[in-house]
DNA sequence: GCTTCGAGAGAATATCATTCTCAAGAATTG
DNA sequence: CAATTCTTGAGAATGATATTCTCTCGAAGC
């Protein structure tokens, strides 16, 4: 793209150290305003998320919201994936924060655990009273279309999670053969998917499962021996 | 549908048995067609999904493969869901039928259990290779948009489970305080979504989960003391 | 001032699911 | 057998969306 009158002094990796800078310079306003563009379709899709309670939205109502065009939608995400990756990421790693923040409370590492534990296990599953059906809603989808995104998308999580392993490892509350790493990823996916077909909160009687249920689902298992 | 010009002798519920046979001859033949026309249908996306190993087929490829008709289809189905998710109860009841008969092998309840927990794990894990990619895929849409369906469908892998698992208890080799019926319900969903998301057999390297490692932590969860 | 590029408006496409129309065949009835 | 009704087939019409394309304008840079 920039290569053609270069006096033949000047190797490829040092090029015109001038002329980078004034590209960049001419670059960067642009990428300022890329980035508020992106920023608002993001608020914009985040505002009717919670708005309507769901992420069936249409890349049409972002972009009214928005105040933008499709153009430019399109110009700054891939498609629609994109933008819910952009949003799932967003809301898991804040969720991630808020679970850590919870678990700061407790000191002792099995109890920590257990309300990060209760707290994921609320925070994934469908409550249509709550302000995120967020990551809870489109998993799924993403699951489908993009795996290795999704996965991407929950290491925040998977990381919290390992600490809090690896710190009741340390502290002797564990004896499974599994590494840390796995046994998180087991227990966040677990909780994740136990929640969301656990049903609305209230749902009638016995039938839907409980937090409490699945923190002792996983941190006995079913073995009595 | 039938009790207009009735003799006011017979009781509704043994009205004319001879107009009720008559009527159930009269319909036999059309419903046997009906039968055959779904099970066209049902053998052709079947046919289409292990053929081109995925889910995402359209409705209309089912229609041209039965060499049946869009009118004809939507005649007998409710929907592309109802046609999902036929083949998904369809898939889940065989396939608890195998692992049943697999259990069967053993005689250590909890031996049963490690390998009914194994071979769920090996059916719903996508494999490219495999002949049933089925449940595997498309029961997170189902999930989506008919979650009682789905609970529906799962239901004989749920008495599968709750019967080992039961067995377990009675063998003594239980201590977890759930009830047999919510550990089951919890082993079985564990093992269906992570196998899922633990990608294909080969995965490189150490990445994806195994087996083992499900049942390890279905068993046993990850506390020690 | 002239040129270029990013962005807005929104029409045009493409893909599906679902419905609808019409006509031919099969079954039922008189 | 002839008339009527039910079931199908074929496929066009709809409707909802995502995605792409075209045209145009206005501001940034030369």
């Amino acid at each position: 793209m920039a290569q053609k009158t270069d006096p033949p002094v000047s190797t490829v990796s040092e090029e015109p150290a001038w002329k980078q800078r004034a590209i960049e310079r001419s670059t960067k306003a642009a990428k300022l305003r890329a980035e508020q563009r992106v920023e608002r379709f993001l608020d914009a899709a985040q505002a009717i998320i919670t708005e309507k309670g769901t992420t069936d939205f249409t890349v049409q109502e972002v972009v009214d919201r928005s105040r933008q065009s499709l153009r430019s939608f399109y110009q700054h995400f891939d498609g629609k994936h994109e933008l819910l990756l952009a949003l799932f990421e967003d809301a898991l790693r804040r969720s991630a924060d808020q679970i850590r923040a919870a678990a700061d409370g407790q000191t002792d590492p099995l109890e920590q655990l257990r309300v990060a534990v209760h707290l994921l296990f609320e925070l994934c599953r469908p409550d249509p009273a709550a302000q995120r059906p967020l990551f809870t809603d489109f998993a799924p989808q993403l699951l489908l279309s993009h795996p290795a995104e999704v996965k991407v998308a929950h290491s925040p999580m998977l990381s919290l999670f390992t600490e809090l392993i690896t710190g009741a490892e340390a502290a002797g509350e564990l004896r499974s053969g599994l590494t840390p790493r796995r046994l998180a990823a087991l227990t966040m996916q677990t909780v994740m998917f136990n929640a969301q077909s656990s049903g609305p909160a209230d749902a009638e009687g016995a039938n839907s499962l409980t937090a409490d249920e699945v923190w002792e689902f996983c941190s006995h298992g079913f073995a009595g021996k």
